[in-house]
DNA sequence: GTCCAGGGCCTAC
DNA sequence: GTAGGCCATGGA
């Protein structure tokens, strides 16, 4: 069955309908969103978003320029805060190091080039350099979290322990190569992982329960 | 009180 | 190269 995984986000899509992620105005705020969000409940970053914007902070030069005091302050209802200060401020020290403090700069080159150069940086591993590539830089790549390695397993596509880098190929080597089926396809795995299949699954109601292995071998 | 959330880094084997 | 510990808040 070649065409599973379209399948799969075929019912997902009509199911949740259009989600038009990531819930951001700017390319920065994406960036700045996928760095809180590591490890940390949606609900938690949007406060501190919300918080960066009300003090202008939420651009590159107002993250540049903040004390890292005041930075970790604003950021403390996400969680992590001082890792994550760290993470945000070594992020955009390297966009002006590299790029003048330019994103567009720094999206103008090839994805493959980007994305090496964002696992470079402290604090930036595959989930969230392929969130910042898709959702702010626009390039197709396949973002992968927890919920996409819970899911697909529990749907008998893959092994549970299937690293990130073999499952991140899985979906692309299988999907169209569309933007908006990269952006949509992750955004409802996402939506999925919340609602239904969570460590503890919720399979009442779920749109893809008929498909899965891992409600009839419970 | 316990578990979990749109991870990633560091250390020990 | 990988298993385990650590980071921390807020909601269920």
């Amino acid at each position: 069955m070649p065409d599973k995984l379209l399948d799969i986000y075929q019912k997902l899509s009509a199911h949740f309908g259009k989600q038009n992620w990531w819930p951001a105005e700017t390319q920065f705020e994406v960036i700045v969103g996928a760095i809180l969000t590591q490890n940390t409940a949606w609900r938690n970053v949007e406060k501190v978003i919300k918080d960066l914007k009300s003090s202008e902070l939420l651009t590159p030069d107002g993250i540049f320029r903040v004390e890292d005091s005041e930075l970790t302050d604003i950021i403390r209802s996400a969680g992590y805060y001082n890792s994550k200060t760290k993470k945000l401020k070594a992020f955009v020290r390297f966009l002006y190091d590299g790029y003048s403090g330019s994103l567009d700069l720094f999206f103008d080159r090839p994805k493959e080039e980007i994305r090496r150069e964002l696992l470079s940086l402290w604090g930036i591993g595959p989930e969230t350099a392929d969130s910042i590539l898709l959702y702010a830089g626009n390039k197709r790549s396949f973002v992968v979290d927890a919920y996409t390695r819970r899911i697909f397993n529990r749907l008998g596509v893959v092994d549970e322990n299937i690293n990130y880098d073999e499952l991140k190929k899985i979906f692309e080597d299988q999907i169209p190569a569309n933007l908006d089926i990269y952006k949509e396809f992750h955004a409802v795995i996402v939506m999925l992982g919340k609602d239904y299949c969570k460590v503890r699954p919720v399979c009442k109601d779920c749109p893809v329960r008929e498909e899965c292995l891992w409600i009839k071998k419970r």
